[in-house]
RNA sequence: GGGCCCAUAGCUCAGCUAGGUAGAGCAUCUGGCUUUUAACCAGAGGGUCAGGGGUUCGAAUCCCCUUGGGCCCGCCA
């Protein structure tokens, strides 16, 4: 069965699935494998015939923890304040939604629609308030789940509350000194001393009591996360026990996902610079790939992702999938993925994406790109099309390997040649200046008899007329290809290799 | 120090949570197609399922150990 299916047939009732995320920078791939794991649980919960909603909390409120590489030196002073307190490094949104922003426009392309919540807001309408209240008034039992589970030792005083200081914006550095009347008062270390009313957004539980907190105020039955919660006295561990025996709620269902690997690099971080941010994902990748390369694998194994040859065999396979499925040829879990993938849009629509990326290197027009797609009589959307042609153009350009690409010589670039192969292009020469077509067909049959005439096998002529024209074995079709170049072009480079005989 | 994941054909992996004759795609080779969308069709070769032990009539699959690769936690979130 499914792996999405498997973990949702295990479960009763109705449920509300939740992720989340602390924009403090730039969001990428492996981000996306967290609000994907949500969406494939949420609709295998459906499809296991439950109700399920899906919500997606963006800790707006965390504060900002370093100065990333990505930020300029004066971000030193914001370092402590909550990330929406802070501009932008560009524009005029605040620092969070400047990041959550382009994320939620990337999850509508890719077809995942939680219910966007913001942690901030939350601790604004005083909706953790009773919580925060009941935190404290039970602060010893939480300090001791705390420090029997992950084996640290807190101070005596210690508050489960961190006040925002109103004098200088800190989240982070106002010790909390006492509680009366649902204000908390503390002492910060910029000298001020004021008071934090916990139904306002004054102050923040810290995370590992915050988690469970939103679990319960938002009845959360299933929440994904990464492995840095699920370790062994992480968060996750101590968010359950905090939640069954302090705030009475049942833990959510866990579901532990690994992480997104770069080929040949390493795990994806923000800060070391080994990602793909998730919105550049999408200027190469359909929708529907970026969900399979997600969708394809149970949560528990990492994802080794290589943007190169492995993303077009990706696309490659995920084509024929929908070929299979057409004929009835597949399975019940193939199936089930090919739906978990759906964005909405027509797979009978969309070009053969490997098909394109041959072609957007012969012609750097469009609209030569359009009609040579459409020739094989299925009409495609133009706004599909026209995507998937910028797709194909960003993929050559940032992600193909050296295999994939080619480039036409100049017209005296030297090539490697036999004495026989140079006797083809000499031939393919004359045949073809003797003619006053130049069309796809034309050329193909000229190549023909030239390679016949010349007496090599065919496969043999083919390799000498590419390696003349891109300096490679193979290449695209050979009639369409040539055509679509300048006649003079192609046979001043013919007539050059011709004449250049060892 | 603790936890988790991975190891199956040359490559990428499926099969493992129902224990029952080791699979797919790519690559290679053979044949076909008046040689191609870097195709397509038919077929072939290719594996001590990392190693060892255990349970079992039977183990890639379950349990234990070892080795190798990787990640996470032990600040904060």
């Amino acid at each position: 069965m499914y792996w999405g299916r498997s973990f949702a047939s295990k479960l009763t009732g109705k449920h509300k699935v939740s992720t989340g995320i602390s924009p403090s920078g730039y969001i990428h791939f492996g981000n996306v494998r967290e609000v994907m794991t949500g969406d494939i649980i949420h609709k295998s919960i459906q499809m296991e015939g439950m109700e399920s909603s899906f919500i997606y909390l963006c800790d707006d409120i965390d504060p900002l923890r370093k100065v990333y590489p990505f930020l300029p030196e004066s971000y030193e002073k914001h370092v402590g304040k909550p990330l929406r307190d802070i501009p932008a490094p560009e524009g005029n949104l605040s620092y969070s939604e400047f990041f959550i922003q382009p994320f939620i426009e990337t999850m509508k392309k890719l077809n995942i629609s939680p219910e966007i919540i913001r942690t901030g807001e939350l601790y604004r309408d005083g909706k953790l308030g009773d919580l925060i209240e009941e935190s404290i008034k039970k602060k010893d039992q939480i300090r001791q789940i705390l420090e029997q589970f992950s084996g640290r030792e807190l101070e005596n005083d210690w508050y489960p509350y961190n006040p925002r200081c109103s004098q200088c914006g800190r989240i982070n550095s106002a010790k909390a000194t006492g509680f009366s009347n649902g204000k908390v008062s503390y002492q910060c270390t910029c000298g001020f001393n004021g008071e934090s009313d916990i139904y306002k957004d004054e102050g923040k539980l810290p995370w590992r009591i915050e988690w469970p907190a939103k679990w319960k105020i938002l009845g959360v039955t299933v929440e994904p996360f990464g492995k840095d919660h699920g370790t062994q006295g992480g968060s996750y561990d101590t968010g359950k026990a905090i939640s069954e025996t302090v705030f009475n709620y049942p833990a959510p269902a866990p579901m532990m996902f690994e992480r997104i690997l770069l080929k040949g690099k390493g795990a994806m971080h923000s800060s070391t610079g080994i990602n793909i941010p998730a919105s550049e994902m999408l200027k190469f990748s359909p929708p529907e790939i970026i969900r399979y390369v997600i969708a394809r694998v149970p949560p528990t194994r990492y994802i080794d992702f290589d943007p190169g040859s492995g993303f077009l065999n990706l696309v490659d396979e995920y084509e024929r999938l929908h070929r299979l499925k057409k004929e009835g040829k597949l399975d019940e879990d193939k199936s089930t993925i090919l739906e978990i993938c759906e964005t909405g849009r027509d797979q009978e629509q969309i070009p053969d994406f490997r098909h394109l990326t041959t072609l957007v290197q012969i012609y750097s027009d469009d609209k030569r790109v359009s009609e040579i797609i459409s020739s094989d009589g299925k009409t495609y959307s133009p706004d599909i099309l026209h995507e998937r042609i910028e797709m194909a153009r960003d993929w050559i350009k940032n992600h193909a390997p050296e295999d994939s690409k080619f480039r036409i010589l100049g017209i005296k670039e030297k090539t490697n040649l036999t004495e026989e192969q140079r006797k083809v292009i000499c031939e393919l020469h004359r045949v073809l200046d003797s003619k006053t077509e130049w069309t796809p067909e034309s050329i193909h049959e000229s190549s023909r008899v030239a390679i016949e005439s010349s007496g090599l096998e065919p496969s043999a002529g083919f390799v000498a007329i590419y390696m003349t024209i891109i300096g490679k074995e193979r290449g695209p079709r050979l009639g369409y290809f040539l055509a679509g170049m300048d006649r003079n072009t192609v046979l001043s480079r013919l007539e050059f290799i011709c004449g250049d005989s060892p």
